[in-house]
DNA sequence: TTCACTGCAAATGCTTTGCAGCGCC
DNA sequence: GGCGCTGCAAAGCATTTGCAGTGAA
């Protein structure tokens, strides 16, 4: 029988201290990056435990994830009312965020065509943005 | 003045055997499975030169660069003609192939309406197929 | 002959893991 | 009180780099 399997989580400050870091930021963030924020918070948790985090609420979907330019995992609270994608600039990393309904719908119907369920997808626009492409 | 910057490259076995490796591979592969994939017919590369030339190729533009899923860089030699994206089983690690143009051209619009130029993009759907949802 | 290219091995940097102690339930 | 969670340090990987020998031009 295909049981949800029921995860014990237990609260413990650290998971709480990276839930409520991850609420006070819009966008993605790599481990590396929320373990520093934490430090320089003063909140102790250390690098391997925020690995641990994360990829734990990763996986119980509490939280988005994709990779960003470098090949690192970046993370994002999950919201289902503001998937959006990115149009990144090689040069400085300035980043748009892009609404695209139509990709959305697009990729759910190639997906729903071949047979395959619980689809998630990543699209990344890398390019120049005008100024660094002025110099 | 905008030069492009001439790059002396001088010819070597390593440089040509990696080049006509590519040449003989439709897909991207990542710089360790290129080199594995040089050993097993007996071709002698390094691994770091294999790191070495294909970053080289990818500066100069001869090859197309994207990371995987596992956030890998992986390669494919530069080809306009058969530009397309994949649906990957999460579980088995199949992939089918897709031709969107309907996306090339919306990220190039999305790209043009925001000034940016030299675009690139990557577009991946991950999911269960068919297969393996039925387990 | 010259100097870019190679191979090798050591060094990096991100991520994972083993283990003993801690603390949530 | 039990057992999942942590911190720490060590281990793992992919990738990069220093250096001296090799070979393309």
């Amino acid at each position: 029988m295909s049981e949800v399997p029921v995860r014990e989580q237990r609260v413990t400050k650290q998971r709480l201290a990276i839930s409520a870091a991850l609420d006070g930021l819009e966008d993605f963030v790599s481990t590396q990056e929320l373990h520093r924020l934490l430090h320089e918070q003063d909140v102790r948790v250390s690098l391997a435990t925020t690995y641990r985090i994360l990829a734990s609420m990763a996986d119980d979907g509490l939280v988005d994830t994709l990779r960003n330019g470098e090949g690192e995992a970046v993370y994002r609270r999950c919201s289902a009312t503001s998937h959006h994608h990115h149009l990144l600039c090689r040069n400085c990393g300035k980043t748009v965020e892009i609404e695209a309904p139509a990709v959305e719908s697009w990729a759910a119907r190639i997906a729903r065509e071949n047979g395959f369920t619980q689809v998630q997808h990543t699209v990344e626009i890398y390019g120049l943005c005008p100024e660094c492409a002025a110099v």
